[in-house]
DNA sequence: CACCTGACGACCT
DNA sequence: TAGGTCGCCAGGT
């Protein structure tokens, strides 16, 4: 539980719908700010993480889907999103981004 | 056991 | 502006 994964997790479960936040941001947040190449790895293995981790949520910090061939279909992680209410520009990026931003450190500020 | 790779990001040419 | 390097930690070969 105290694996940096598991708490990546834990992090990742409470991000609201409609918010996304960044790799480096979680990373940060758990004391590990060169460790958002860890974040994805450990997106990657989010399946085998019991409960539901709303992977499509983290993107990078300028706000780009870089993360969505790992999905079923390249477009999964996109329409999850727009579905939660982002918008996004020709390059899959996600619109006022800023706004929709979700800094952990700043939201769950410890 | 050694080497490689990866859903990132900051820094330096 | 674009491209290369390095740190971070874990897991695969």
């Amino acid at each position: 539980m105290s694996d940096f994964f598991s708490q990546v997790y834990e992090v990742v479960k409470l991000i609201p719908a409609g918010r996304v936040t960044s790799y480096g941001a979680i990373a940060a947040y758990l004391g590990s700010p060169g460790a958002a190449r860890m974040v994805g790895w450990a997106m990657n293995a989010s399946h085998h993480h019991p409960d539901f981790v709303p992977a499509h949520r983290v993107v990078n910090r300028n706000g780009l889907l870089t993360g969505k061939h790992h999905f079923d279909t390249p477009n999964v992680m996109k329409e999850l999103l727009e579905n939660e209410g982002l918008l996004f520009d020709d390059n899959d990026q996600i619109l006022n981004f800023e706004e929709r931003f979700w800094d952990p450190a700043k939201e769950l500020s410890l």
